[in-house]
DNA sequence: TCCTATTTGTAGTGAAAGATACAAATAGGA
DNA sequence: TCCTATTTGTATCTTTCACTACAAATAGGA
């Protein structure tokens, strides 16, 4: 019963997504995002709720699809130094593919000063972080206890060291971004940790 | 000839840099700097020019002050590895300090979608990198010369790897700062790096 | 003292932000 | 077919944004 609903909410959902991508929470407005949905303010609020409602929506969207990339790089891989090298290269695919909206992980993105300032918002980028995190960790532990890494390895401290430095890289090719130099680099850290 | 300025324009430009540093570039209100300030939309205009102006006289007047630190702790020191040891030193500190504004420096800071946006303070943020970056390597290459560190390290792409890391650092502190795991990581990460 | 250059305070500009009010349109159930 | 629940489009609200217009106030120079 009930009028139905005339736009596709995952393709909403979609767009919305690479427009917060591209332009962060605040620098994305609410006009932008009906002329891209292609919906008017009645609908939107009507089933998207807020900007807010709609923005988690999309974080919870992207970390099940990009997410699960980087994820499955890193599981998947016969050692951690592998899966972990794989991850890196997943990030600088993402770097080079034209059709990717910004040279900023969302994750990134969301660890800004407009984001954070809402509760709500915030509690979602520590678990996302947490969650990415534990992602690492896990992994590195694994390689430990079966020899493949020195015992004396802090896995939760390399891991740490190992997303600080992802969140920086994505940091730094919004400035300027160069493959060549990034994998350079990339090589370097690595092999520094071991990995 | 003609009537003498009112307020204190150093005065000013200090506190206009605590708010820029604390609430970012578009995060910063006019309002809130007049108040912060003290003084009309008559006095800013004339005096300040503008608010983009005044961003950029602030960046300024932080990379002679706080930039500089980081550069002397950098410097000063008998290695390149002590040196940076010291200056992420002073990145802890000034985390630890409850009179710093913000958990994430003015470098960091600027390194954000809606500064980047503006041409000419992009500019100004590639600018600081670039700058930054010189003198992590610069440092790097001399002690390399002098054989305290293995002649096979490039000195550009170490750099390279300890920037994007101290990024990395200011971001994450923003959303979950706790000094004793941050000291953790940072001595992992440089012991990695054989400094 | 008068003139002129400069600063200062007040008021107001137009644009854009996110969100809301509400009637018209449209679906299924009785 | 009528009723009711839901969606949709339009118009509007309030607030805030960076910025400007302009007259009153105030300094030094003649």
């Amino acid at each position: 019963m009930g009028r139905a609903i005339a736009f596709d909410y995952e393709r909403a959902l979609e767009k919305a997504t690479r427009l917060f991508w591209k332009g962060g929470y605040a620098g994305t407005s609410l006009r932008e995002l009906l002329t891209v949905i292609g919906i008017g303010e009645g609908s939107f609020y009507n089933t998207l709720k807020s900007k807010k409602q709609l923005y988690l929506a999309c974080v919870k969207r992207y970390e099940e699809t990009e997410g699960r990339k980087r994820a499955h790089a890193l599981m998947s891989a016969p050692t951690a130094g592998e899966g972990i090298r794989a991850m890196f290269g997943v990030i600088l695919d993402c770097l080079d593919d034209p059709q990717v909206p910004s040279r900023l992980c969302m994750m990134a993105a969301m660890a800004a000063e407009d984001v954070l300032s809402e509760p709500d918002l915030r509690q979602r980028v520590e678990d996302s972080i947490e969650t990415f995190h534990a992602t690492v960790s896990e992994r590195l532990r694994q390689d430990r206890d079966m020899g493949l890494l020195p015992k004396t390895l802090d896995p939760q401290t390399i891991a740490s060291v190992i997303i600080t430095y992802a969140q920086g890289l994505w940091r730094m090719a919004l400035v300027d971004y160069d493959r060549p130099r990034f994998e350079r680099q990339i090589a370097a850290f690595l092999t520094g940790l071991g990995l």
